[in-house]
RNA sequence: GCCCGGGUGGUGGAAUGGCAGACACAAGGGACUUAAAAUCCCUUGGGGAGAAAUCCCCGUGCGGGUUCGACCCCCGCCCCGGGCACCA
């Protein structure tokens, strides 16, 4: 017994996307191969890490938006490139494996497969002969080559850092998995506490590259917002560094500053409790004080020594710095206000003109000297953080804030007492984990020295092993493959492994060239579809606005400095896609049981539908819920179309519609068909898709209201849905012409005469109010319709009887009459 | 606190400074049907006048401004979402 469904959706769509299949329709020619000649798209989603949970609607949605865009610059006549792929290693794989024992690659390989068949099963038009998979190792072969050339270019080092560390997952995390809760850090999964460790670790110094993964931002189309993250996170700061003698010691304190303007107002030196001076500066005084509040910081969270801004603490430690440029005596204080991670760990303060300043002076009653003057007066009891005039201030005085920097500057620069110093917040990027499912590192030890394997030893593939469990000290599970990390010569490997994020560093380039096993890409493949500013549209969550898209810039500048790649930045234009939210408008989360599954959907109402719907439920950027009933009106539309070709016996059977005819579209139709192709051709390019399809909507309404329909019409209609409803376009197009694949054929055209309609309606303001309105040709020029609005015999009625003053004409928009 | 977005009917959302609410959803009414579903047609921002066609007033978070004309531009607020947050 068959369930009636609006249009035979489930018949219809495997049949296509198994002749997709056959046909090779979707394959991107490689520069050299008959193709290659049109001009190159590459349109690239972020690949998905394939978990257990499988897809989310979410995901569908930038991959709908793409796969518009890359349909449609096909039919355009484009060489277009749009590969998928899979982020394969990381944690969920390795953490079923310690549960369960079933090896991760058995668990990756599963969720691959899911995750590939629900993908195909939306009908998009991926080039599968470029299937990438970042554990495969003639893959990771390429991402270890590449991580060798940044060892060459003393890029990665070895250094002792503090990590997070999970007792119970047993294994290290990135900052990025550490979630900050009420209860202190925990761990993303699992919601484990977490403690800080100091661990050997592998570092990749992308602080190196700070200025030009800043300044390069300038290059891209992306969203203002992202870039701004991004700016936010690099963090540049410019300033001096000033050197403050400590009195009666040898010693001197360097602090940071990015207002040198106001030294003249520094009334005390504060140094971070983990400052390395801090024990040989105190005094014997106030040792044991210090001492005890060294030690309660330290065992003081990050986020408590945060949360706690408002109730500055510190301590005295006893000594006095000498201002360089007054020569004044000021107190050294210790406090935890104070990060010892950013600048020189340790500042000059400015109470009256630095907020913090400004609170810690107030709690321990230090003076506050005002040395800026603002624009407006403000109250004695705030401090004055803006630039202004210089006051009390020696040779500064009068200069504004800008002049005033400058000349300190070069005061200090004269005098020895400091530098011109820009700083950046940026850290270098911890590099090494200690799991088990990810790339090897090609490193191996000799006593306690580093060295690299030779490319031709690639790839180092992992070992097979029982246990995935890293020892309770932290060391790596590869530590346990005794026969593995052991070399004949008695040199040891490394047992770390690379972070999730090395194989997303590169993937866009291997799909340029992804079968390739003497190189990770030949030049002239990366020539050809990297040229034009790299990946012409990337589409993916804002998630990964300082993770993968940082990472991945910042290798992509190594390649290019290394004249490997030919362009300085990957990704030319990015899309956010919006967070698509249950019905209930909360997040989905499987607890809440708000999670919508494209299976189910598919089932329900089609692929075709659901592509629909996700374009059509809102701006693309944007974050929107979740709708059955608005899902099922995307089904609606698409069986109105249906309609236009096909109609239902009382059996059930689909025939071809009477109301088909082969005579040409009268010019109604001709002018509908004109403006929609206009429309749909503007939004696609703007990725309006949602505006797109309410044109198509208005078209197809206009068409079920003909008596009898156009083939040629249709068939017109069929081009423009078919990037959105490829599967329903396809059969349409076969069942009118017979033959042929609408994926393959043109996108449609039309004649800029047919844009303009034969009479136009003008509204009539009077005082900005419509009063009424007049009828006329487009083309009527203001004069003419001057002419006809003051001859029109209804005017005086419509003014209300008074006189017209001045007659404001915007022709085809609007016209406005000023009376008095 | 700072930096980005955003605020339009019952709902999702449309509107190069030019008729606010396209297109959908929901709701109501009608046609078809024994009935229901499906489909098709009509109404639908709020208020008011009229027998009716129609007509009038109000309306895009709040308050000002620029303009012949403002959802759109400018200034000052309020609220929501996101990011950063003792970075000197």
């Amino acid at each position: 017994m068959q369930t009636r469904t609006p249009y035979p959706f489930s018949e219809i769509e495997p049949r296509w996307q198994k002749k997709w299949a056959e046909a090779n329709c979707f394959r991107a020619a490689q520069p050299g191969e008959a193709g290659s000649e049109k001009p190159k798209k590459y349109i690239l989603d972020m690949f998905p890490y394939p978990s257990g949970a499988g897809l989310h609607v979410g995901h569908l949605e930038g991959y709908t938006a793409t796969d518009i865009i890359s349909r449609y610059w096909r039919m355009c006549g484009k060489n277009v490139l749009h590969p998928m792929g899979w982020d394969a290693f990381g944690l969920p794989a390795e953490q079923h494996a310690v549960q369960t024992g079933t090896h991760p690659r058995l668990t990756t390989k599963k969720n691959i497969d899911n995750f590939r068949r629900q993908i195909q099963a939306m009908g998009f038009s991926y080039d599968w002969s470029r299937e990438i998979d970042t554990t495969d190792p003639a893959y990771f072969r390429w991402t270890q080559w590449i991580f060798l050339k940044l060892y060459e270019k003393n890029l990665a080092y070895v250094a002792e850092a503090p990590v997070w560390y999970c007792p119970i997952l047993g294994t290290v995390l990135a900052n990025e998995e550490v979630l900050n809760t009420p209860e202190g850090p925990h761990s993303e999964r699992g919601n484990h506490p977490v403690e800080r460790r100091p661990m050997r670790q592998w570092m990749l110094k992308i602080t190196a590259y700070a200025e030009r993964l800043l300044q390069d931002l300038d290059l891209l189309d992306w969203p203002e917002s992202l870039k701004e993250m991004q700016r936010n996170w690099i963090g540049k700061s410019e300033g001096a560094e000033v050197d403050f003698q400590v009195d009666g010691s040898g010693h001197r304190i360097t602090v940071y500053t990015t207002r040198p303007d106001t030294l003249f107002g520094a009334s005390y030196v504060v140094l971070s409790p983990e400052h390395p001076l801090v024990p040989t500066l105190t005094t014997h005084e106030q040792k044991i004080a210090v001492e005890k509040y060294r030690k309660d910081s330290s065992s003081k969270s990050d986020l408590e020594r945060t949360e706690l801004a408002k109730t500055k603490t510190g301590v005295p430690i006893g000594r006095f710095a000498v201002n360089p440029v007054n020569g004044e005596k000021i107190p050294v204080w210790v406090a935890d206000y104070v990060l010892a991670s950013y600048g020189t760990g340790a500042v000059m303060a400015v109470p009256a003109h630095d907020e913090r300043d400004f609170e810690f002076a107030k709690t321990f009653d230090l003076p506050i000297r005002v040395v800026i003057h603002g624009p407006d007066s403000h109250p004695a009891e705030s401090c004055f953080t803006g630039e202004g005039v210089n006051v009390n201030s020696g040779f500064l005085d009068k200069k504004t804030s800008a002049e005033a920097k400058v000349a300190m500057i070069e005061w200090l620069e004269n005098q020895k007492f400091g530098r011109r110093q820009i700083r950046y917040k940026l850290r270098d990027w911890l590099f090494s984990r200690q799991r088990y499912w990810g790339e090897p590192f090609p490193i191996v030890w000799q006593g306690e020295k580093h060295q690299p394997l030779s490319p031709q030893d690639l790839p180092l593939t992992l070992p097979e092993m029982q246990d995935y469990q890293p020892s309770p000290t932290g060391e790596p599970p590869l530590a346990k493959a005794v026969s593995w990390i052991k070399l004949a010569d008695g040199r040891i490997r490394e047992t770390n492994t690379m972070p999730q994020w090395a194989g997303s560093c590169w993937y866009y380039l291997r799909f340029c060239d992804p079968n390739n096993s003497q190189a990770p890409w030949s030049p002239e493949a990366e020539k050809y579809w990297m040229s034009n500013g790299g990946v012409d549209l990337y589409v993916g969550g804002a998630e990964h606005a300082v993770l993968h898209l940082l990472y991945a810039r910042f290798w992509h500048k190594v390649l290019f400095d290394l004249k490997l790649v030919s362009h300085p930045e990957p990704f030319r234009r990015l899309v956010n896609q919006g967070i698509i939210l249950g019905e209930d408008n909360r997040k989905m989360s499987k607890s809440v049981g708000n999670v919508v599954n494209p299976d189910d959907v598919i089932a329900q109402y089609g692929a075709d539908a659901l592509r629909v719907f996700e374009m059509f439920m809102g701006p693309l950027e944007q974050m929107k819920p979740w709708s059955s009933k608005g899902m099922e009106g995307a089904i609606r539309f698409l069986a109105r179309v249906w309609r236009l070709v096909c109609e239902e016996t009382e059996s059930g059977e689909w025939i071809p519609s009477p109301a088909l005819t082969d005579d040409p579209a009268d010019q109604e139709t001709v002018r509908a068909l004109a403006k929609t192709t206009a429309k749909v051709t503007s939004d696609i390019e703007s990725l309006q898709m949602n505006t797109a399809i309410s044109a198509l909507m208005i078209l197809v309404n206009h068409l079920t209201g003909l008596n009898s329909r156009p083939k040629s019409a249709i068939i017109h209609l069929a081009r423009l849905l078919a990037p959105f409803a490829p599967h329903l376009a396809e059969e349409i197009y076969l069942r009118l012409k017979g033959k042929g694949l609408i994926s393959l054929s043109d996108w449609p055209t039309y004649r800029p005469e047919d844009l303009v309609d034969a009479v136009v309606e003008l509204p009539i303001q009077v005082n900005s109010k419509v009063r009424g309105k007049i009828q006329l040709s487009p083309q009527a020029s203001k004069e003419e319709i001057e002419v006809i609005v003051r001859n029109h015999p209804e005017l005086s009625a419509w003014a209300g009887g008074k006189k017209i003053d001045k007659i404001i004409i915007v022709p085809g928009r609007i016209v406005n009459c000023i009376c008095s």
